[in-house]
DNA sequence: GTTGTCGAGTTTTCGCGCTA
DNA sequence: TAGCGCGAAAACTCGACAAC
């Protein structure tokens, strides 16, 4: 998760020096330092290496961010005749971050190979269109494949979950083998955008309960289950009041239902009931 | 309609090592 | 020490899309 204040790193040791003179100077005559360029190179080195840490493709107000918080930590890097003295240094940050993109595209790091021309539908091969990046939350986005693994040997691996999901007591392999694969499934789901049906008969382990549970949190690094209960928990008091103020044939049911939790007003039937609710509300089957 | 952003490619700048 | 070539990094351009 992007932080709400971008903590500038420590630089290399004569760095600190120069910048540690430079700003007793400028608190003492307001001299605001004349970057050399090796000193400037190294600063966007080190900035682009903890961002690379977060995202590898920060925003215009993430690269505001940094740049404030450099000028912040360090006001000899001010500029004069920029309106909020660290402009020019979102800018060169914005040419740092695509610089350093298209050189881990040479790398073959997947997170920006799938964004890559030659990896584009032929018929929407244009840079700007349908750029792949995580959402919110997303924290392993597109990994790469474990080491000394490749596409064909993860292949293999999924023809054989084919089988190992019908063997009786293997969830422990079929788990496994699960999480092996992932980086294959996600490649596959970002380059292919398969359709559902399709992708359910090629990876028929992962529309389990429990395997959704992991891939979430494989990709979010967070629990699903526990995760969605503590949402709903917290939001349930609310969406109560809600439901209780529905008029009408919905708020009708919604009233006949709500008899369920006054029989047995326990945390796991509270739960049910108001997502029970929620699909009335929504006006969906609830069943 | 405007502004920001993208990848790809190009140009400019800079530093380094070598040589005379 | 000046001049040169080279490579890396920074800066810029382009033509398009996407978000607001």
């Amino acid at each position: 998760m992007w932080p709400s204040v971008f903590t500038v790193p420590p630089f290399n040791y004569e760095s600190e020096l120069h910048l540690e003179t430079a700003n007793a100077e400028c608190n003492a005559s307001g001299t605001y330092l004349s970057l050399p360029p090796k000193l400037k190179s190294h600063i966007l080195e080190r900035l682009s290496e903890e961002i690379l840490k977060l995202k590898v493709y920060p925003t215009d107000n993430d690269l505001n961010d940094v740049a404030e918080a450099l000028v912040k930590k360090h006001p000899c890097l001010s500029e004069q005749g920029s309106f909020n003295g660290c402009y020019g240094w979102k800018i060169s940050l914005k040419y740092k971050m695509a610089n350093l993109r298209s050189k881990l595209r040479g790398l073959g790091c997947p997170e920006v190979t799938i964004n890559s021309l030659k990896n584009k539908n032929q018929d929407k091969r244009l840079a700007a269109s349908n750029v792949k990046k995580p959402r919110r939350a997303e924290v392993n986005y597109c990994p790469q494949h474990p080491k000394g693994e490749t596409t064909e040997s993860l292949e293999k691996d999924r023809v054989a979950l084919l089988s190992e999901i019908k063997k009786r007591n293997n969830e422990h392999i079929v788990k496994l083998k699960m999480e092996k694969t992932f980086s294959y499934r996600r490649q596959e789901i970002l380059k292919g955008e398969p359709l559902i049906a399709d992708f359910k008969s090629r990876w028929p382990a992962l529309f389990t309960a429990r395997e959704i549970d992991r891939e979430f949190h494989r990709i979010s690094t967070l629990p699903l289950l526990s995760t969605f209960c503590a949402a709903l928990d917290q939001y349930s008091p609310r969406l109560m009041e809600i439901f209780r103020c529905k008029g009408g044939a919905a708020g009708r049911k919604i009233r006949n239902v709500m008899v369920e939790i006054s029989k047995d007003d326990t945390i796991q039937t509270r739960r049910a009931c108001v997502l029970k609710y929620l699909c009335i509300y929504l006006n969906e089957d609830h069943e």
